[in-house]
DNA sequence: AACGCAATTGTATGGAAGCT
DNA sequence: AGCTTCCATACAATTGCGTT
């Protein structure tokens, strides 16, 4: 098969490829889109150039590519930090909350382009492409890690939270514990996930959640049950409403408040948990 | 009295979509 | 048609308040 094209029909359908190209999205545009529409300008039938025709568009594809400005430098990317742990809330709130879903869209946006390597869609030839996204990738987590607090995706997962998901847990969740036990021997069931998904993970603390909760490295859960331990030994919780905990030393070390709400508690933790490097 | 919901994050899984 | 890849979602522990 495989009919080569001739110089006029390069000529002819590179200008409609990059039409095509210019006015689609190149992170979503597919081979097989362009060819749709080539075909679909040409009014025939062109499955018998097929192979010539994905050369030629891959090509106009990357030439189209570097055209383009070069993916935004994203000079600071992630610094947004947004929850720097204290004091940043200034940050927000000083912004009119209009500026701050845009950039918060635009930083979303960003971050799909850099990490969603189509490679289903750009397929095997961009590969150069996409080594520099690598590259992109692997910088961007340096930064995160050179910043030291990070709230470990805290405030980085664009997905995070983008519904809040119906969470429905409630009854089977209840009794999970004792579900798993008879989980052994009813695996016909869907299976579950096996515990030791992400709450059995463990953490490296920081200096003063360690002295807090007396480890250096503990789970997420484990280190809420802790801190609940110390809030009742002490009585931290505010009478008149208890999911308001007043800090004492230790724990304004930790929050840097003099009072933090229970799910606030839950939050701040993640400023002070540092994943485990082997 | 019992259950649902709120917040947090990492992992597993099922489904969907695209490509060959 | 089959394979690959990505996305969305459920779930894990913890507590206290609010609703039914």
């Amino acid at each position: 098969m495989a009919s080569q094209l001739n110089q006029d029909e390069v000529l002819q359908y590179t200008s409609i490829i990059d039409h095509i190209l210019k006015t689609s999205d190149l992170d979503t545009v597919s081979r097989k889109k362009v060819r749709k529409g080539l075909e679909q300008q040409l009014g025939k039938d062109l499955s018998a150039q097929k192979d010539a025709i994905k050369v030629l568009i891959e090509e106009r594809f990357d030439a189209i590519a570097d055209t383009l400005p070069s993916p935004p430098p994203q000079s600071n990317g992630n610094d947004s930090g947004p929850d720097g742990t204290n004091g940043v809330k200034h940050e927000t709130d000083s912004k009119d909350s209009a500026v701050v879903d845009a950039e918060l869209e635009d930083e979303v946006s960003q971050e799909i382009k850099v990490s969603t390597v189509p490679s289903k869609k750009r397929s095997s030839s961009m590969v150069e492409d996409e080594d520099a996204r690598l590259a992109r990738e692997l910088q961007a987590q340096e930064n995160q890690l050179a910043r030291g607090r990070q709230t470990r995706g805290g405030h980085g997962t664009p997905k995070a939270k983008p519904k809040a998901k119906p969470k429905k847990k409630s009854s089977t969740k209840v009794k999970a514990g004792d579900d798993s036990d008879v989980d052994t021997e009813d695996s016909n069931a869907p299976k579950k996930r096996k515990a030791g998904g992400g709450f059995q993970k463990e953490f490296n603390l920081s200096f003063a959640l360690a002295d807090l909760v007396g480890a250096e490295r503990m789970s997420r859960p484990q280190v809420v049950k802790k801190l609940w331990e110390h809030i009742k030994a002490n009585d931290l919780q505010e009478p008149t409403d208890k999911r308001q905990i007043r800090c004492d030393d230790l724990m304004s070390a930790v929050f840097r408040q003099s009072s933090v709400n229970m799910f606030q508690m839950n939050k701040l933790i993640g400023n002070h948990l540092y994943p485990i490097e082997e």
